[in-house]
DNA sequence: ACACGTTCTACCATTGAATGGAAGCTTGTG
DNA sequence: CACAAGCTTCCATTCAATGGTAGAACGTGT
């Protein structure tokens, strides 16, 4: 016992801690915590202790932990893609209301697309992109017109590592999904993600025309306007992309 | 020269790195990284390296610093303001659907507003309010809204402390501005926080009937629709209130 | 009211992970 | 080509971090 008897430093806990809760759950007890982190408790409490008075967590009664306000502030306010948001936003808002669908923003991260932002509408059909979340490229319109940009020898790292693990696409079908959507500029996916919903997505590419981020929309299956949809969402892109830097 | 020799622990340093960027400034240099949060060098190089290996951190080509996606994501999927934030997203859009204004979302946080939501219209008046932004409580309606509703204690500590750096504003003009408010149930300022535009908040309280948050728009001077407005934001507050646990 | 289980909090001797100065490296500039 | 500025690596020193143990604070069933 001394100073990390598993050898892990400081930072690897602290990380462990802040990864410990799962998707979409807020607060955990102490003890569940400590687990899931794979922490001694005593440890586990020194540490969410620390972390606390900084704000980075925050600690209700009885030991509930909670990501602190001050952590999402701090992350918000720099956050990496701020100033993709920041453009993208008026551009969304537009399309939301033009097109009267949901519409998200994507950035590649690995091989899946992780939504960065999302405006829903009231009643329209179930989106699956959650802020913050995530989706494999093969199996979603933004990951499909993200990668489908990218260059020649990240696609080809990427379709040589695919593996589905439900072995209902081979890296053959994605080739051709990413082949279609370069080709055309824009990806479409019905009936995936949910059997009833139908998305379509766009490359935002910045001054330099690399492809940061896919904007794309989900829209009820019946409701197929491809002609109306595809030119709002690459004039938006557009746009967004006339406002980025490098 | 040993284990901190500045006598902060690792969690204190990790802090600093995190909070040593500035407002709305995404990426810094490792030098200048250091310089903020007051590392030597070399420390503030293993530090921002461990990070990196998280991805709590973005290390780019020359050192640029910059807060991870990853970090981004985590924070996001599990934020403590997640439940009320996906309550109120579609209120806040039927509110800025009908009402054709900005809509914006806010917490207390110590004596200021933060705001953890906001939906802007492209062409409307400027709004102050960015995600994770703060304003006072006496200089903004939301910040109103919220101290106006908090148990007497609370409030009677927040006036207390009450100090405007700037002087314009005194104790009690705020205690007046709070008495109205917690009457009328709602909070207006006009041309305060700037002078063309006038904002609107009124709380949201959840089941127990505790103040969690503020719901508000920023409107133009010139369009004063009270009767309209407050109706409508108090309609939602307490559609998005019903939608809230504890 | 009491005993038991569960979970959080506090203590403290031990020790290896963290530290930071110095030296090397890489990049850009006049 | 020399120089500056900033990034990266190295490594002996040492105290901050560690976690088993003990105890406090609840909650619950008898």
């Amino acid at each position: 016992m001394a100073n990390s008897a598993s050898g892990d430093s400081v930072v690897d806990r602290i990380v462990r801690v802040i990864e410990a809760f799962p998707e979409g759950v807020t607060s955990l007890q102490l003890s569940e915590l400590a687990d899931r982190a794979g922490l001694p408790l005593s440890s586990a409490h020194r540490l969410v202790r620390q972390l606390s008075e900084h704000g980075l967590l925050d600690v209700g009664a009885g030991g509930t932990v909670r990501l602190g306000l001050r952590l999402w502030e701090l992350v918000n306010r720099n956050s990496p893609t701020l100033a993709l948001r920041q453009a993208a936003m008026p551009f969304m808002e537009d399309i939301q209301q033009v097109l009267n669908q949901n519409v998200n923003l994507a950035v590649l991260d690995g091989w899946e697309a992780l939504f960065v932002e999302r405006l829903s509408r009231r009643g329209s059909v179930a989106n699956r992109a959650r802020i913050a979340g995530r989706m494999p490229v093969h199996i979603s319109s933004a990951g499909l017109a993200l990668m489908s940009h990218q260059p020649r020898e990240l696609q080809a790292e990427y379709l040589e590592q695919f593996a589905d693990p439900s072995g209902k696409v081979t890296a053959d079908v994605v080739r051709q999904f990413l082949a279609e959507a370069a080709q055309q500029g824009y990806a479409q996916l019905a009936g995936v993600v949910d059997p009833d919903t139908w998305g379509i997505a766009v490359p935002v590419m910045n001054a330099k025309r690399r492809t940061v981020a896919a904007l794309g929309v989900v829209v009820p299956l019946a409701e197929m306007r491809l002609q109306a949809l595809v030119p709002a969402l690459q004039t938006a892109a557009r746009g967004i992309g006339r406002q980025l830097g490098d």
